[in-house]
Parts: structure tokens; sequence; C-alpha cells
DNA sequence: GTGTTCGTTTAGAACGTACTGAACGTTGGG
DNA sequence: CCCAACGTTCAGTACGTTCTAAACGAACAC
């Protein structure tokens, strides 16, 4: 069976964001979402597309949105709501990297800790990791808020 | 039974590396590695002293040694070497993040061309992102340019 | 009040992965 | 030449995880 364009894009963002850690099929509804017509799109709708089960696209959409890389709005007409993705979603998902140098970062503490004495040369190992990642963690929150401001700057002069 | 202080550490290391894509065990064999003493170890040492098999030893200092976080260096007296972590192994995992923005981006723009028109609104969710990541890769290595500048200089100045 | 459609939950099956243990080189000493 | 120590490789097992399918619940139409 051929696959369209758009479905193996899915499946794409899929394998991407499952070595990323999330599941392949969440990652599917995730591609998918970004690149439908309609945007906006039925539990329903998504299950058919994609091939999976009403079970995965509910609990899909569910993680999804508790990530806040989804949203469900109310539909219209019919019963129910579609879910479409937030414009910010893969930013958003970006953005929270940086918990885990923050995690790493305090690996490192305890490690010199252990150690006894920060000073000496068999700590160096940790130290210089220490100081890495507190660096990082330190800027990289500027470079997100330099990214917004430089960003919609760029919007408004209307030109890319 | 009673873990070691330093065994436990280890342990948890090996957690978080899991987290992050690396198999739990050779996380043990890295987070042992940056606490351990003497700090250079043999695969026999390493095997006991982590309860892991000699098999899972061996691949694993084979992995992270080609991932660049570990090294090792011949044993002067006995025969064989025995392994090291190298003093940058952290930062050398934290700086490869930035391959990961740039397969993101490429994913974004792999969308784009899918949309077909990359101004139409209905675009958006996707031009965000790729210029997000476009942003991030540009400015990650930078970053990385600037904290060892510095590091290094405030080493020289022989204060923290 | 009853039927129908839409969504959620959960038990279970299928799958992949991580680690062990044992067999197999390989290198140096007596 | 033979033995011993050290390391590597690989088949197999045990485990966790992901997804499905089916039972269950809730909301609206008539």
């Amino acid at each position: 069976m051929e696959l369209s364009r758009e479905r193996r894009y899915a499946e794409e963002v899929g394998v991407k964001l499952a070595s990323l850690g999330m599941t392949p099929a969440y990652g599917k509804l995730l591609g998918w979402l970004l690149i439908c017509d309609p945007p906006s799109q039925s539990l329903a709708q998504l299950s058919s597309s994609l091939g999976l089960s009403k079970g995965s696209v509910s609990t899909g959409m569910r993680v999804l949105e508790r990530l806040g890389l989804v949203r469900r709005v109310a539909a219209p007409g019919t019963r129910g709501h579609v879910y479409e993705v937030t414009p910010t979603a893969l930013i958003e998902l970006g953005s929270r990297a940086g918990e885990q140098y923050a995690a790493i970062r305090e690996l490192m503490e305890r490690g010199l800790a252990l150690l006894d004495d920060e000073d000496s040369p068999r700590a160096e190992r940790l130290r210089v990791s220490r100081d890495f990642y507190a660096f990082i963690e330190r800027e990289v929150p500027k470079l997100l808020d330099q990214f917004k401001t430089e960003y919609v700057r760029k919007e408004g002069e209307g030109d890319g």
C-alpha cells in the first residue's frame, strides 16, 4: 500500500520524536497536525488518516495537550471537538531542553559533594562539567528572549 | 544489600543518562568513572564494582570511547589497560545536542516544502518553528565558544 | 426515556531492547 | 610449547514499552 507524502512525513516526524523520548504514535500525530489539511482534525479523522486506533489517538492527544503542543477547540457545527497544533509547539519542545541541563548540573554538584574536596585535581572531571552546565543554564533563557524580540521585530518589518 | 554512596551515585547517573538515550548500564559506567578512586579503572574493577558482566563493560566502554566520553590508557605495570573519563565528557555530550536541533530544522523545512506555499497562513505552524531552530542552530556554537574563552580566562585568574 | 454517536479507559499481545553468560580469540610469561 | 589472564563477541533470556481492541461512559436527538 502506497502512503501519501503527507502520511510519510508524519511517520518521519514520529521516528524523530521517538528518538527524543516521545512514542512513535504520538510523534506521528504531531507530525500530521503540522501539515494536514484542514489544520484542525477530529479524533476520527486522525485515527483513520494515520491508521492508529481510537485509543492511541485519544491518549496521545491528551499527552500532547498536556505538553502544550496541541490544543483542542470546540467544533462549530458538529458534536465534540477538533485538535490543532499550537503554532509554537516545536519551540515549546525545544525550550524544555533547559530543564535537562539543570538536572545534569545538579548531578555534577552531587558528584562534587561526594568527592569532598572540590578543588582537588581529582575533582576536575566534575568541576568543568558543572561550570559548563551552569553556564548553559544561565545563557539559554537569554537566548530564548533574544529570539522572541528579534523575531517579532523581523515580522514587523514585513520581510524575511 | 547496602550500596555505597559512590555506587548509588553511579546508578543515578545511569538512570538520568538512560532518559537521554543511553542505556542504564553505560550511564552507570560513566557515572562511576566520574567519582571513582582511583580515577582509572580496569575492566575487571568496573565489572565487580558495578555488578555488571564483563561483556557489558567491554561493549559499554567501546561505546563511551566512540562518543569521546572515555579514553583507555595503557596500564604501566600490569597487562592490558585502564579506562578513565575525559575531563570534558559531559560537555561533549551537551554540545552534541546541536545536531538534534539541525535535524528538527530540516524536518520543518521539509514540512514547508510539502505545504507548497511558505507564506500562506496555513504554513505558520511550521514557519515559526523553522526560524526558531535556525536561530538556535546559529547561536549555540557561539555560546559554546563564549564558554571556552570565558572559562579559560577565569581559570587564569586563579579564582572562581 | 431510549438510541446513537463520540470519546475514554484498560487488559493484553506483540515487539524491541538491555543485559548476561559462555564460548572464543589473543597476548605475554615460564 | 603450553598456560594463564585478559578482553571480545554473540546467542539467548528477561524485561519494559507501545499499541490495539473491546468494554465502558457520557452527551445529545427525537
